[in-house]
DNA sequence: ATGAAAGCGCTAACAT
DNA sequence: ATGTTAGCGCTTTCAT
């Protein structure tokens, strides 16, 4: 593409753009063809230069199209490309107050939840041609503020997913950059969250459906806002449908919570068992499993998320999906619908729905 | 207009760290305190203000500490602090030509082998009190390299992890900044792979003593550098095991392909099954026990790369260890060093040893 | 429609 | 040891 077509007025130009380049970098550059070497280095005044106009009509050229002549423009255009010029984002940053990036904060990468958050976050802000940063809190409130602190000059916006956090200190937050807040919901914030409770409505009902009398749920971390909605959404639900609840946890979101609490589950003599997530679902599966207690005939189980693991075990667990994605997607989307905005206005709280996903691991309880 | 920002050209400045604040942001601060509002945006001019110092100074008392005085730099600090002030990444990065940032692409980000690399690089790059860009390349050869270009002059560095690039592309791509290549081998770019021929020379070998005298291979994308590695150390192992292979595939690295390929498998009348990665072992694995066909009684199976889900499923999938997350932190130490490093040097090419991890799918061939 | 120049926040000479 | 100043690459008045 680079090399053929030289339609513009500029064709004749000699190669410019090789200044640069001189500082150093052809050090690295011996047996390398010209095309190659032709750098993504050159600056706004390499452009002008080459294309003979000044900087400010090259800025112009990419910021304010219309403000500038169409054959300019055009000329300009050919140029930059030819030079692989592409502004400088942090300096355009720097005089504009938009970085063009946006940080995304998730307690534990290791958790299957997050990255469909993450990916969410990321197509969406591609889309709109956004960077984003992603950083590790480490399940920590100090390192969440500290990574908040780093990112901030550096981001027009960030995404907090399942901050562990105390409400005081979220509301405390800085309000530049904004900060959305998923799986979280504080006064004054903008934020999406999962209708977990709901969820939990659809798995106690569905429970209740098959027969279901005594269940037992095994709890999330216990300053978990999500737990806390799952734990409210249950006892309404139980209390609708009669249903018995025997309360366990609370549990690190694991598999191995799974491994461990199972044969507490077990010892319950509930019929079936909700648990914090599918993660620790699907470790009580396994121990089920060892143990030689036959599921869904035996103990119903079910879990929170729908993580692409729920599908891969086998039976397949039934779980409560929470739309990972789609969050991940609604949170970046509320942090460039509130830059565009002009002024203020209240802050946005999605709520997205879960849906009961059935599959394998639940029907009536053995009739006793 | 917005008349306060930019006014006076004679430098006395309006405390921007507040006029900022006042487009709008308080109107969500009511109840807070001064302190809360003190704005993180105070730029190095307020500190030098209030500290009774030029911004060299202040300045120095970050870069160079050694530079200035005890007592004023513990002035400048303290002042600092209680503006909470931090320098401006971007600003620096414009002057000393270092972002502090290093970007990872990943051709999808929905690949559990890949979270493994990114929690790695992560970790490693905060360390260095790096940030990181990530990216989804979607698979996409083009969109790879489109996301290079964006990221280019926000980074120090790229890692590139699995790259779906020609090797010519890969070649040609620009040295600035500097690519760190994950799981491909180029020459003349820094890079670390994973041994994994070695890894399947290891799980041959373990059938081999087993007793397995013929296998199936279901292989990965064909353009896979992985891949071509585990045929490369499939052919020796079973050469000098004498064990006849059967070439399955190619097929997506997917757990659907493992569903989609089993049967196949079966039919090939192989007592064990190699599989290209994790994923799609426990996809064939899924779909055998629909068949009911025991595992390992009637059929091995070995997977690579083990993601979590290996040792969550049932029976525990033995499979060959990759060690991505260490393999995110080598690119990015390759990074960190190479930038640190005063002059050009060969470019780093770490290799990281595969291990086999023996669970419960492999047993003896049932005796014919 | 275009250009000159100021300045975003910072660091690195170069003074003092 | 500290201050002054010149930019880094860019956008944006303000002139022309």
């Amino acid at each position: 593409m680079t090399g053929g077509r030289r339609s513009s007025p500029a064709g004749d130009r000699p190669p410019v753009g090789c200044d640069r380049l001189s500082r150093g970098e052809n050090l690295y550059n011996h047996g390398i063809t010209p095309s190659t070497v032709r750098s993504a280095l050159s600056s706004i005044h390499d452009v002008a230069r080459a294309a003979g106009v000044s900087v400010a009509t090259v800025s112009r050229s990419f910021t304010s199209p219309d403000a500038v002549a169409e054959a300019t423009r055009a000329r300009v255009l050919a140029v930059a490309q030819e030079l692989r010029y592409a502004p400088n984002r942090a300096a355009r940053g720097l005089i504009t107050g938009r970085t063009g990036n946006v940080g995304l904060i998730v307690p534990d990468l290791g958790n299957p939840y997050f990255h469909g958050v993450l990916q969410g976050a990321q197509a969406r802000a591609r889309l709109a041609d956004y960077a984003v940063f992603v950083a590790d809190g480490q399940e920590s409130a100090a390192e969440e503020e500290a990574l908040i602190d780093a990112m901030r000059k550096q981001v027009d916006g960030i995404v907090l997913g399942s901050s562990r956090l105390a409400p005081v200190r979220l509301a405390a937050l800085d309000h530049s950059p904004t900060v959305v807040l998923v799986n979280r919901r504080v006064a004054g914030r903008p934020s999406v969250v999962v209708d977990s409770a709901d969820g939990m409505r659809q798995a106690v009902s569905h429970l209740a459906q098959l027969g279901h009398r005594r269940c037992a749920y095994v709890s999330g971390p216990r300053r978990s806002w999500s737990d806390r909605q799952r734990r409210r959404g249950l006892r309404a639900a139980a209390a609708a449908h009669e249903i018995e609840v025997v309360a366990l946890g609370p549990v690190p979101p694991q598999f191995e919570s799974g491994l461990r609490i199972a044969e507490a589950v077990v010892r319950s003599e509930a019929t079936a068992v909700l648990a914090y997530n599918d993660l620790v679902a699907v470790g009580i599966l396994r121990r089920l499993a060892e143990l030689r207690i036959a599921v869904p005939e035996e103990l119903s189980v079910i879990g929170f998320d729908d993580i692409p693991l729920a599908a891969m075990v086998r039976p397949a667990l039934t779980t409560v999906a929470l739309p990972t994605l789609r969050a991940g997607e609604a949170a970046v989307e509320i942090l460039l619908d509130g830059l565009s905005a002009a002024g203020p206005r209240r802050p946005a709280a999605r709520t997205l729905p879960a849906t009961l996903i059935r599959r394998a691991t639940t029907a009536a309880p053995r009739a006793t």
